[in-house]
Formats: C-alpha cells, structure tokens, sequence
DNA sequence: GTTTTTAAGTCAGCCTTGTTGACATATCTC
DNA sequence: GAGATATGTCAACAAGGCTGACTTAAAAAC
C-alpha cells in the first residue's frame, strides 16, 4: 500500500540514519502516554454525568457554554465540530433539563445565544475541579516550571491553522 | 444537587482562599488545551484509517498487539479496558484482514497469542509515524528537557493504581 | 478421573454520539 | 421582493461502547 518500510524492520531499531531520526524513530511512550492519561482526564466527569443521565458530549457542551456565555450556535459547532444534528440532540436535554438557556439575539434575531442557568454553571465548575484537582495533582509534583511548559506543548500539538483560534478561545479576548 | 457552591459566585475569581486556591480554581486553560490537543493528536492516524475502513478501535487494538507481540485477550482487554464482545468486533475484522494473527498458546492451549503480520507491522509503523512527527514537531520548539517534563507529567495524570502498570507497559520490562 | 474454573468466542439487543441528506422557518441583506 | 444565512428538525445509518446469556476447550483442583 505504501511500500516506505521494508517489512522486515523491526520496530525497536529503525534503520533510518541522520538528523531526521527524530522524525522517523516512533515516541511510543509519548503516544501511549497520552492515551492513557487522556483516558483517566475524561474519567472522572463521567462517573457525575452518569448520575444526571448526561454524557461526554453533554459535558463538552455545557463547558464551552459556561465559559463563554452568549456563545451562538455557530461559533459552538465550529468549536466542537459536529453537525449541528449531533449538537442539537444534546444541546436539547440539556436545554430542557434547565442547565442551559437560549436567548434569541437582540442585534440578529436569527441566532441563539447560549448561556449556563445557576444549574448548569453549577454543575459546569464541578466537573472542572475535579478535572483541575488530577491536572493540579499532577503538577504539584514537578518544577513550578511545568505548568507553563506542558500547556506550551499543547498548544503547539494543535494544528497549525487553529492555534491562534484555540490561544483566544482558551487565554481571553472574547469580543462579546 | 451538591450546594457546595453557591451559585452566584463568578466563575473568574473563586472565593476560596488560602493554600488550596490552587486545587479549587478551575485549570481551564490545561483543561481546554488538554481536549484540543488529543483531538488533533488523535486526527491523523483517522485520515488513514479511513482509507482501510478501520476506525479508531482497530487502531488501539493494532497498535498495543504490534508493541507487545504475543499479548494475549486477557491482557489486551485489561489495556484497553473494554469489554471482550466490543474486543472481539474490531479484532476480528483485523484478523480476517490479516493484519494481526491469532497463535493458539503451547503452555496453556486456552489462551490466544496475538500478533502484528507484516502487513500490520506496516500500518502500526505507519500510524505511529504520523503521530510521531506531530509530537515532535511540537517539542522542537521547546526546551531539550521538555520531553521528559512532559511524558512526566502525563505519567503523573493516570490514575496512582495504574502507574506502574502504564509505566511497565510503556517504558519496556514485558516478561513475554 | 470427575468436577470446577478459566480463557476465549458468540448471539442478541441496547445506548451514545457521530454521520448524511432533505427540508422548514425566521430573519437579515441586497 | 429575492436570495442568503442561522437555526431547527425528521429520518436513517454507522461506529463503538455496553449488558446478559450461553458455548467450547482446556487447565486446575479435588
């Protein structure tokens, strides 16, 4: 299918020589680790969302809603990217479960502007401190260095094209 | 539900004060960057996969069969923590395929040895490079003591019971 | 040597969360 | 007024989790 590597490579040896070993050589610990680590992160919300019949995509949802309220329909889906079929099937409960709120907007009347009820921003902050308590845990361990350093990182495993976006999403500047 | 938090209380400035401030405000942004950064991660290999109608299930099953060959069901499914009929669905699939095989064991003739065929040797191999290369793009950028700063702070993320675990199964010591 | 336990496989059916495609409604823009 | 835009909704489908029940073969216990 795509004959670069021989066979017969075994995977723990690369025979690839250079600068460019860096590149060629798999970071399986890095790559496992972050399967493992990103596993137990998403654990720990879902054992309380089970508790209101809510999911990972319910979650996803109010914490974007709560941390940028007024957010449109728009600017959700292209946060998430998901249809908005995919969107409106929980964004729906959670509505009718009073968590979140839609205010049809007073500029453009055509869009919807989200906001979290008491309820849901109550709920919203539990789930981040439980998050923020496995990442605070963590950090407390290492350098003071470390936290700049690991969200450093983070930010450049985003896709070129959408670190600028994400950088204002998650540090501020919200023109709202 | 849980009044722990009176609701009007501003998200921004948490009123909790003193040493555990740190455990109690919201990491929003390792939160935020936290899901990004694993859905881009996780992007790359599913452009792939695509193309040989496999999905992200296939992808873990591969990918530890072809790290640790030999793995048999029970260790598998102790890895990827699911359960052996949703196992089973996307493990068949990859062995009627043929990327990876099913040996009969010769000590206990009861349990299976899994392993990558050279063909999925050749996809894992081909995966793991996409991932690869993002994740060291990354760490380019940054400081050389970044890379352990960071598998650190990963390895410090999973659950305290399974650290060991993780850190035998990633960092080498299979007794296969 | 029979019984019990264990490892794996399988059938059936359900849930969540993603998808596509088609279409409706209200509102804004030109 | 015509067309574009923002949202909402119906229907059907797929991936990949889940539970529960049951089979088979082989090992272990007795």
């Amino acid at each position: 299918m795509d004959p670069t590597v021989p066979e017969a490579i075994p995977v723990i040896r690369p025979r690839t020589s250079g600068a460019d070993v860096l590149a060629e050589t798999p970071a399986y610990d890095l790559i496992e680790l972050f399967f493992f680590a990103y596993r137990d992160f998403v654990s720990d919300p879902d054992r309380i969302l089970d508790e209101y019949n809510f999911g990972r995509a319910h979650h996803r949802v109010l914490h974007f809603v709560d941390r940028q309220p007024g957010l449109t329909i728009a600017e959700l889906l292209d946060i998430l990217r998901i249809t908005k079929q995919s969107l409106n099937r929980v964004l729906k409960e959670l509505i009718e479960k009073g968590f979140i709120e839609s205010r049809t907007g007073t500029a453009d009347r055509r869009q919807r502007h989200l906001h979290a009820t008491p309820q849901g921003r109550h709920l919203a902050l539990k789930l981040a401190r439980l998050q923020t308590r496995r990442i605070m845990h963590a950090l407390a361990e290492m350098d003071p260095e470390a936290k700049n350093l690991v969200s450093g990182y983070l930010l450049a495993l985003i896709d070129q094209d959408d670190r600028a976006h994400v950088q204002r999403l998650v540090f501020g500047e919200k023109e709202t």
